[in-house]
DNA sequence: GCAAAAAGTCAGAAAAATATGACTACTAAA
DNA sequence: TTTAGTAGTCATATTTTTCTGACTTTTTGC
């Protein structure tokens, strides 16, 4: 999914919206690893197993454009890179509380 | 998805499982429109635009095996089914809600 | 300048999800 | 017993998502 291209209907159903922002394999897990701590590429590579750099990048590039990420430049030794929650991505924090109690 | 084929994290990201259980083009507008009323089949493939028989039926088949919807035989005229939320199933309501008021 | 580490990109392959259209099964009424 | 309506299934095709492995870029330390 780089940019949506089918059609669904987000407008009629609100929850669709939400799934699809994280919508996608890795999605979630990045999402909740960053609430956590910010993340790194490479760790993030090494924490979720069986994934791959390119599904992550995607991954965490659109999780940047809807507003859940947001990217910092670090300049550290070997120069790092790290995402973390925006304030909408804290946002959704209590939502993903209320499904952990539910499920 | 007929069923799981790819191993993902449920264990350690919670909101993957419902993320999971509602995933797929058609399942969050079909557990939207359960809300209101139960449903027959025929009936949601017109309301459902864009969607098709094939997997309408998987979706429904999924969700009722996941326990958020159950099925009825209603023998009517020409013979009805229905599917309706579980007790599971009206347990997302809320969470539900609360994304709405996010969004 | 050269190596090493982090953070990627890119093209192509493989796998999974979704769509299409023909066909089936059951029931009831004519 | 034929017809019509509901609720599907099935094989196949198309589309989308995910994966693999090679390659690129940037920065710092030697």
């Amino acid at each position: 999914m780089t940019t949506k291209k089918t059609a669904t209907n987000s407008e009629t159903c609100p929850a669709q919206g939400l799934l699809k922002l994280l919508s996608g394999k890795w999605k979630p897990e990045i999402f909740r690893l960053a609430v956590n701590t910010p993340l790194r590429f490479n760790s993030l590579l090494r924490q979720i197993q069986g994934s791959n750099k390119q599904s992550l990048s995607i991954a965490l590039r659109e999780l940047e454009e809807v507003g859940l990420l947001e990217k910092a430049v670090i300049k550290q030794k070997p120069l790092h890179i790290e995402y973390s929650l925006t304030e909408r991505g804290q946002l959704l924090i209590p939502v993903f509380k209320q499904i952990e109690e539910l499920l």
